[in-house]
DNA sequence: ATGGATAGTTGAAAAAGTCAACGATTTATT
DNA sequence: AATAAATCGTTGACTTTTTCAACTATCCAT
């Protein structure tokens, strides 16, 4: 982690608090290493008018795997009316495009469209750029190894890659 | 991760967009960690009528490094506000006092009571009993592993303990 | 001694999260 | 086949959280 201050950037100064025990704690660990990053997110994408929610939505629809908006939802830990909202704003901008669901007439697919998977290019290397940042202070190697864990706290050794 | 219902256990089912990019990107990882894990704190720590915020707030209370608010509010990544409400509602149940600063009478300090000292032992082992379960994929070794790169993300190689 | 910064507090406004209801459709039961 | 129960997306109401600008009291630099 660093803090970017008008182009300079600098250490994030230790904080006093730091020898307290919920520096120990999973939680407290995830919370604030979280929000540091979306900060630096958020900052990133605003340059194309996008929030890590509407950013997240883009990517599962450029996956090529025609994700629902209730698959969405249970992916993203999100309420299915959230989704809803997300959609109607990525399709009003023409970024994504809603269809029926080819089993179920019930669901909907969310695909992006050309121009979604275009801005999408681009966000990328901007979000890219913005988890360098929060991962400044640990080397590559360490960087995997954080990430790998995380992959198998949520979903076991059955792990994608 | 497991998810419990009604007693029992179960692994969590590997989502169909597992397989998304988004799967390999930090601020998702944590994003959603983060959610499971709160989900299982506020769980645990509703018997003690705590959440995640106040319950966090008290461990700093009770420290002994007698943080000041606003040291807290930057510690906790939270509005100085927030933190007025949360040590408003702490101090009301008799569970945490302010006192005026020493060498600043602006600033107040916060210190966990007695009664503060003895609710937080049993939050503590409630709130263990949660980390353990989002860390129930993990063995000890990476589960201790995971802890130390996220403190090490946070405030570089120089760590406590 | 004055001016500018900072701590805590308040209150208002914006954003996010929660939840129950509804129509359309699917799945399960008989 | 008919009916019942469950599910998907959507809407709207409601609550909670976040954000931010003011304000007083106090501190710090000159």
């Amino acid at each position: 982690m660093t803090i970017g201050i008008e182009g300079e950037q600098r250490a994030e100064p230790v904080h006093k608090l730091v020898a307290a025990s919920i520096s120990q704690d999973l939680g407290f660990l995830l919370a604030k290493l979280h929000a540091a990053g979306s900060a630096l997110n958020n900052r990133a994408l605003a340059e194309f008018d996008l929030k890590e929610r509407s950013y997240s939505v883009l990517i599962l629809a450029n996956s090529g795997l025609e994700p629902t908006q209730r698959e969405m939802a249970d992916f993203l830990s999100l309420d299915p009316s959230q989704i809803v909202a997300l959609v109607d704003e990525l399709e009003k901008r023409g970024l994504v495009a809603r269809a029926p669901g080819k089993q179920d007439r019930r669901a909907k697919t969310v695909t992006a469209t050309a121009k979604g998977g275009k801005m999408l290019e681009q966000a990328s290397e901007a979000a890219r750029r913005a988890e360098a940042e929060v991962l400044d202070g640990l080397p590559a190697e360490e960087s995997a190894q954080l990430k790998a864990l995380l992959r198998k706290a949520l979903w076991g050794a059955a792990l994608p890659e």
